[in-house]
Parts: structure tokens; C-alpha cells; sequence
RNA sequence: GGACUCGUAGCGCAGUGGUAGCGCGCCUCGUUCACAUCGAGGAGGCCAGAGGUUCAAAUCCUCUCGAGUCCACCA
């Protein structure tokens, strides 16, 4: 069978293209724009199966079916591709320099993209090429602007220099959410602070960190402490840098943690930050960006943070009370895995809180599949922290902001005075020195700002064109439950923010694909199944059965490539069924015929009888997004009723049955056309037909016997 | 420390109140009339365990054990 010709006579014949003008009611259907760092894997093979199978269903029940495909640029997951990339011709960000460096992105993301976009078209994805969208398409960045631009009006936007969790590796702030923990075996070091202008007092505090204490401005006990409570009000010598720092108390440290008292280090933990600020301590860094230790470490200077512990503890000598083991869950950065820094950062924030209440008023409007993901999403936005939005990347929406480099060489951010909120360079001259020196701010915004407004930026937004009028709220958005804080709950407060409207009415949350022991797809691993190898085995139609397979909402499968290949066998021999079936049928076709439909044989009436059950039940299950469910009882129905046992009686009485056989088998079809839709459409267009196409027919309904 | 999900035949999974299912694998038989990429038949599960609700529980409730995921400022 010729997939790719069946492909092609679709697209040609428009069957893909959502019409803004038709009177038919829309059905919108977002695909989850896949990240650009690689192939597509079996968890897109199957979110796009799905996807599809839903199109193609609600196209045939007359819906004006809109889906949208679009490819994101996935910032800092690009770079960190790229850049390996980059390594290995034995080139890197520096010796590029940005222009040349965003060149040679450019040339590779579209390498990549033409793999994406051939593997979403031999899979059958029948969405409308004509929209698609990519995140850094020009399009997007007028959306993205107006995003920020009305952030910045409504005064939800500030930039400061803040804490942030920062990847050494990837040279940037990530968002707490961008992180995971790994366990790790470390020490606990009890260290001896003295209690300044005393003899020999002295309080201890326990740290995993000694590296960190040359930048200590403090130390915390927690109140009433027994022994440290004297102290209070005291001050401490800073062990490594003989500087003497406050000792106060704060109900935030744990009475049950160490010896109850706490070195407050703002500049290199997030809790230390919080609890200086209110006791306006001075900000000290000793560790920067790249890991390193700065020139207040003294002797330590430049070194490794992990390397100036060893060291720091050495110098420490006498101050060390005690140490233990200790097994802690350190923070790493969920792309590189490299250990995350705390520092502080300027970093442009956009307050939440008001989108967060937003979003909890109305997030009970969207049918979440399976329910309990509406517990999940409200109770995270309930308790939602500002969006660190600035990424310290190149590959992404740059920050639309520009500075006087003359009056404001520091990029501070005031009103309309010597900074310009602007996507191109501000033709005006600068309020303050009437000159026009402008520098744009160097970062670029986090791939989610972009992501975030996707079903708006996809439909033109800001304009108010008769695409957002007609589509927005989409009707279906997937996604694996892996981005529901990231993208989900985003897409949700951005949405009803802008849009005053949810972004999509069903969301359907599928389940992940993961090795035979549970462990998640990855590269490193190599665990990963290609689906054109299945697809190429196999068959489309049987690769896609395979997958539906999978589809229940919210749950998890586990798949090796035997696995894949026992389900996508099964549903290829399936397919050899059917050919056969349609042979039986169509090429042998008794000489004479009976009456038309419907005679009154016990047999036809079982298999008419048969027929309308299997349509009520797909048609329900489609509906609530039980693919599984449906395609089974479709298989059920197909070889085990239809052939196994009316096809076998059928030939005692062949002529007289003909009618019927045809009726049922094209009827067969068009219920497995969503799944499957290239062997039916090949066979249903040898049976007698109208319409163009079995992608145009109408959805079958139920017929009186 | 919180929240959630799962534990069903050798393996991969469905079934969420009414006599235990599907696929692969396994066993027996069968190539003449669509199909051996097949057909007919079969073996294999006290639905993790214990208690409860109910006329009725794999399905609802409670607890225990086991597997996993997510969230949290573990110094």
C-alpha cells in the first residue's frame, strides 16, 4: 500500500485546511509544539496519534476541524543540543559571538525540523500545514511583545537582583520547576563561630556548605534557644573572614535541625535570602556564575566551589566541632544535570498573583482527563511564586527592552524615562540626554513566555482576526503530564488573562512511555524506541493501533521494542484482515446480487444489530477520549463478529447477503478511519461510494433493522 | 514532610458494582471454496494482602505491603 500516495491525494485535495467561513460548527485541536532538539520519539508518535484520530473523528462528524500544528524553539534545551553540536566541529558561543552563533542555529534547527516535520506526515497527521507555526517566527514575537509590553503597562513586570537557582553549566536562572534533586552522601560540618569581644564563646552552626561561610552576614537561632538565646544581640566573627555579623533570632530555622542555630548566607541560598532581607543584612557573593570562587575567598580565589570546600574546611582547622555523614537531596539542573548555584541575579520577574486568582476563578470551567489534574494544577497555582522570565541565553525572544547606554549604562529599570520598552530599536531620543545611544537588554525571555500564549499566538494574536474569534478556546490540548506546571498551568493563567477566556476546553493528560523497568526514554539511556522503525516494520495504520493501545488517559506505560513490536504485529495482521476481508467482499463478488439492504435473515439482523452497538460505543468512547476502548471494540467487532462468524455464514446464502456485507464492511471503515486511516481509506475507496474520500464521509449512525 | 497514581494470566496491558478480558507467547487439531500475516479448540489468574460497605466487590471505603511520579526553602 502506497501511504505516501494517500498522504499526498489528502492534502491535495484541501481535506487538512480548517475554514474560518464555514457555517460548520470549529472544533480546534492544538498540537503540542514538539521541542526542537531532536527526532520525534514514541511519547510524540503517540500524543500525535491521538491528536489525529480525534481530528479525523470530528472532521467526519461535520466539524470545521482546525489543527494546528507548530514546532517550539525550546531555549535553553536547544542551546545546550546546539552547543554540544557546536563542540564537536570544535566551536563554542565565544568564538562565534552572537550573531554567527545565531546563524549557524538557525541552519540547524532547520535540519532538525525537517525530520519533525516528514515523521508528523508519515504518521497520517492530518492538520492544516497552511498555519503552522514556529515559537520564534515573527508572528510570535508580535504576540510575545504585546505580551510583555501589556505586563509592563499593568505594572506586573520588574526586574531586580534577586536569588536565583542558576545553572553554571547552562550559563543561566532556571525556574525551581526547571530543576530535579539528586541524593548524594556529603558531610555536615558543625563549625564554632566566636562570640565577639568574649573569652572563648562560642556558638556552632551546622553547614553542608563551608565554602560558603566567607560570604555568611549573619547567623539565625531559632527563638527562645536554651543555650544561644544570651547571645542574641551579640555579634559573631565570621570564622574565614574574622568579619563580625549579627546573631538574631528568626522562627524560620528548624528548633530540630543541627545545633538550632543557622549561618545566613543571602548571596548562596534562597532561605538565607528571605531571612536576610528582613533583617537587612548586607548581600555578599563569594561564589560567581561560573562556579568559581571570587576574590573574597582569599586564597581560595578561582577555585572550584566543590574544590574550596576541602580547602575552606582545612583553614577552618579548630572551628570544626564535629562532622557527620550526611545524605541530602541536592538540587541539579533538569537539562545538564549539573549541581545548581543559588546567587543572586538581575532577573526580570513578572508578579503572578493576580493571574494565579484569575486563573483559580475559572480553571473549573476546562475538562481536565483524567479529573484529579484539577486538584493538581489549582492547588500548584495556588501557591505560585513570581516567574523569573529572563534567561541568560541567545537562542529566543530577546528581551524587548532598551537602555540609554549614556544615562543608564546599567541597565536599571525606571518609567519611560532612559529605558524604552520596544521591539525595535526606539527611533526617539532619550528623555534624559536627548541622544539616542540605545542598548538592548541582553537576555532572552524563557521558552514558556512564548509557549505560554501558544493557543493565542497560534490564532494571530494580538489581532483580533476571525481565527482567535472562531477558535479560541480550543476545544482538545494533550500533553504529557511531565509540562503541566511549566506549560499547562501557564497556557491556563495567560489565557483567561489576555483572552479573558480558558484556553482550551478538555485537556487531556496521556500517560508517559517508559523503559521495561519503569525508566523514563532518554538518549543517554538509549532506551528510546524509534517509531519509524516500527512504522517501517509494520505499517502506519498497525504502528498507530499499537499506540492508541497505550492511550488511556493519565497512565503510564512501560515498552521495549519487543513490546511495540508484539501489539504493532498484531494490528498489522489486523490489516492483512481487512484486505481480506475487502477481497471476500469486493473482487469476489457473487455474479448476481440479492435485494438491497436489510432483508429479514436472523443473521443480517444479528450483524446489523452488532454494527449499530459497536457505533454507539466508538462513537461514545471517541467522544470521551477513550481511544483504547474504542479501538478494541472496533477490532473485536471487525474480525471476531463480522469475519469469524457472519462472513462464514454469509457463504451458504452469499447473494442474498451481499448487500449487507457491503454495508457493514464500509461502514467498518469509516468507524476505523480515524485509527487507521490509510487501509481505509484504500479499501474504502474500492467499495461504492460518493464522496471524494472516507475522510470527508459522514460519520456513521446508527440504522433501524 | 505533603499530594497523586499503580499493583489483574509468563510478558505488555484493558476492564472501575452484576458470571474474570485483549495481544504476544504456550498446547492440540486443521492448508478445498477471502485470509496459515489464518481458522477451530485448549491450558494458564483465589484481580498484592487484611478488614469493611452491599443481595452482589478486581471495581466503593479503611489499613498493611510493594512499585512509581509530582510537589516542598532537608541548613
Amino acid at each position: 500500500m502506497d501511504e505516501k500516495k494517500w498522504y499526498q491525494f489528502w492534502e491535495e485535495s484541501g481535506f487538512f485546511k480548517a475554514d474560518p467561513t464555514s457555517s460548520k460548527p470549529p472544533y480546534g485541536l492544538l498540537v503540542p509544539p514538539p521541542n526542537l532538539t531532536g527526532d520525534l520519539h514514541l511519547g510524540h508518535a503517540m500524543e500525535h496519534s491521538i491528536l489525529d484520530a480525534l481530528a479525523r473523528f470530528k472532521r467526519m462528524q461535520g466539524f470545521d476541524v482546525l489543527l494546528l500544528p507548530g514546532v517550539d524553539h525550546a531555549g535553553i534545551q536547544f542551546e545546550a543540543t546546539f552547543d554540544k553540536h557546536l563542540a564537536k566541529e570544535g566551536l563554542s558561543k565565544q568564538k562565534l559571538g552572537r550573531d554567527a552563533w545565531l546563524k549557524k542555529a538557525w541552519q540547524f534547527k532547520e535540519e532538525i525540523y525537517n525530520s519533525v516535520s516528514s515523521g508528523w506526515r508519515f504518521m497520517g497527521l492530518s492538520a492544516d500545514w497552511s498555519r503552522e507555526v514556529f515559537t520564534l517566527e515573527e508572528k510570535v514575537q508580535k504576540a510575545v511583545f504585546e505580551e510583555f509590553k501589556s505586563f509592563w503597562e499593568q505594572d506586573l513586570l520588574y526586574k531586580g537582583a534577586y536569588i536565583v537557582q542558576w545553572c553554571p553549566k547552562c550559563g543561566t536562572a532556571i525556574e525551581d520547576i526547571e530543576m530535579e534533586y539528586e541524593e548524594r552522601k556529603e558531610k555536615l560540618y558543625y563549625v564554632k563561630y566566636k562570640i565577639d569581644e568574649s573569652n572563648g564563646l562560642y556558638l556552632t552552626v551546622a553547614t553542608a556548605r563551608p565554602e560558603t561561610i566567607f560570604a555568611d552576614t549573619g547567623v539565625a537561632v531559632y527563638p527562645f534557644h536554651p543555650k544561644y538565646k544570651k547571645y542574641i544581640g551579640e555579634q559573631a566573627v565570621n570564622p574565614l573572614t574574622n568579619a563580625s555579623i549579627p546573631i538574631f533570632e528568626d522562627e524560620r530555622v528548624d528548633k530540630n535541625f543541627g545545633s538550632g542555630a543557622l549561618k545566613i548566607t543571602p548571596g548562596h541560598d534562597p532561605l538565607d535570602f528571605e531571612i536576610g532581607q528582613d533583617h537587612n543584612l548586607p548581600i555578599l557573593h563569594t561564589i560567581d556564575k561560573n562556579s568559581r570562587m571570587t576574590d573574597l575567598a582569599g586564597g581560595l580565589t578561582g577555585l572550584k566551589a566543590q574544590e574550596a570546600r576541602e580547602k575552606a574546611v582545612k583553614i577552618l582547622g579548630d572551628h570544626i566541632e564535629k562532622i557527620e555523614d550526611y545524605i541530602h537531596s541536592v538540587p541539579v539542573c533538569e537539562r545538564c544535570k549539573t549541581t545548581i548555584e543559588p546567587l543572586i541575579s538581575k532577573e526580570w520577574f513578572v508578579k503572578m498573583s493576580p493571574l494565579a486568582d484569575k486563573a483559580l476563578k475559572h480553571i473549573k470551567k476546562i475538562n481536565f482527563v483524567p479529573k484529579n489534574y484539577l486538584k493538581i494544577l489549582t492547588v500548584w497555582i495556588k501557591d505560585l511564586h513570581d516567574w523569573s522570565i529572563s534567561r541568560s541565553l541567545w537562542w529566543g525572544h530577546r528581551i524587548p527592552v532598551w537602555y540609554c547606554g549614556k544615562c543608564n549604562p546599567n541597565h536599571l529599570v525606571g518609567k519611560d524615562k532612559d529605558m524604552v520598552v520596544s521591539l525595535e530599536e526606539p527611533g526617539k531620543t532619550c528623555q534624559t540626554c536627548s541622544q539616542k545611544h540605545w542598548v538592548q537588554d541582553g537576555q532572552v525571555l524563557d521558552t514558556w513566555f512564548s509557549s505560554g500564549i501558544w493557543p493565542m499566538s497560534t490564532l494571530d494574536y494580538p489581532e483580533n482576526t476571525k481565527e482567535l474569534q472562531k477558535y479560541y478556546p480550543w476545544d482538545f490540548e494533550t500533553s504529557a503530564p511531565e509540562i503541566k506546571f511549566l506549560w499547562i498551568a501557564r497556557m491556563i493563567m495567560l489565557g483567561l488573562w489576555f483572552q479573558n477566556e480558558i484556553p482550551f476546553r478538555n485537556m487531556f493528560f496521556h500517560g508517559m512511555l517508559r523503559d521495561l523497568q519503569g525508566r523514563k526514554f532518554s538518549k543517554s539511556l538509549g532506551n528510546g524506541i524509534d517509531p519509524n522503525g516500527l512504522r517501517t516494520q509494520w505499517g502506519t495504520d498497525a504502528t498507530r493501533m499499537a499506540l492508541y493501545s497505550y492511550a488511556a488517559a493519565g497512565r503510564d506505560g512501560r515498552a521495549s521494542r519487543q513490546t511495540m513490536d508484539e501489539r504493532a504485529k498484531n494490528f498489522r495482521n489486523f490489516t492483512t484482515k481487512l484486505k481480506n476481508i475487502a477481497r471476500f467482499i469486493i473482487e469476489l463478488k457473487p455474479a448476481s446480487q440479492g435485494p438491497a439492504l436489510r432483508t429479514q435473515d436472523a443473521d443480517d439482523k444479528w450483524i446489523m444489530d452488532e454494527l449499530n452497538k459497536t457505533i454507539k460505543t466508538v462513537t461514545k468512547n471517541l467522544e470521551e477520549f477513550k481511544l483504547h476502548l474504542a479501538a478494541e471494540s472496533l477490532y473485536e467487532f471487525i474480525w471476531h463478529k463480522f469475519a469469524d462468524i457472519y462472513i462464514e455464514k454469509s457463504k451458504d446464502r452469499r447473494a442474498e447477503a451481499q448487500s449487507t456485507l457491503e454495508y457493514v464492511f464500509k461502514t467498518s471503515l469509516e468507524l476505523l478511519h480515524p485509527f487507521m486511516p490509510f487501509i481505509t481509506e484504500e479499501l474504502w475507496q474500492k467499495l461504492p461510494h460518493k464522496e471524494k474520500s472516507i475522510m470527508v464521509t459522514q460519520w456513521p449512525s446508527t440504522k433501524q433493522t
